[in-house]
DNA sequence: CGTGTAAGGAATTCTGACACG
DNA sequence: CGTGTAAGGAATTCTGACACG
């Protein structure tokens, strides 16, 4: 159940920019770059998750120290293989634990 | 401590109206009549938090209902001193066991 | 590669008002 | 009282491009 306020798409790039301090061109950057993936209304405006937001704010502190796009993104991919191999593992777990019962 | 996502000010009446389905001219006269208070942009612009979004769906229904703008602020009160009157009680049950440690 | 900027258009939001009831 | 709408202006956002490096 994915639907809390923290994943909703409902903030415009000039709050996203107030909140994270990037250059709305940055923000848009990231996004060509595939870092974080914005949802858009009928009409084409972007709108960012507080989830988003906070990726953002990683994305900017790991480029201050020089990490490159490129890298951060392959960061990105581990960091959601281990999510994913930790939620089979529960899943596993789960499974046996009905097992026994 | 109330700086969660759910009360920040972040969405505009655009996506306000989206995802309550109140037109924009209901959601400019419910502030009008004090039973919301979205913040403003530093030019102007409205900003709603997801509590407003929430109180404004309540409102929604007790119009439906053929409950007056002036008897949904009443209401409001009536919860808002309940609120206090809870809180207050609970703040005197933690200094009575505070005591008594 | 990462980011700034000027450009022109399209979409958004704002206010005050008139309308109806 | 509650809500729609047309009006005109101001602010927002979008894209594609040129610049520098």
């Amino acid at each position: 159940m994915t639907s809390s306020y923290k994943e909703k798409k409902v903030i415009g790039i000039g709050i996203v920019h107030e909140l994270t301090g990037l250059s709305e061109r940055k923000i848009r950057y990231y996004e060509e770059r595939e870092l974080i993936f914005p949802a858009r209304t009928a009409k084409g405006t972007r709108k960012y998750s507080f989830s988003d937001v906070e990726m953002l704010m990683e994305i900017a502190s790991m480029r201050e120290e020089g990490v490159q796009t490129t890298e951060i993104k392959q960061d990105m991919n581990k960091a959601q293989k281990r999510k994913i191999r930790d939620h089979m593992r529960r899943g596993q777990l789960n499974a046996q634990f009905n097992m026994r019962k």
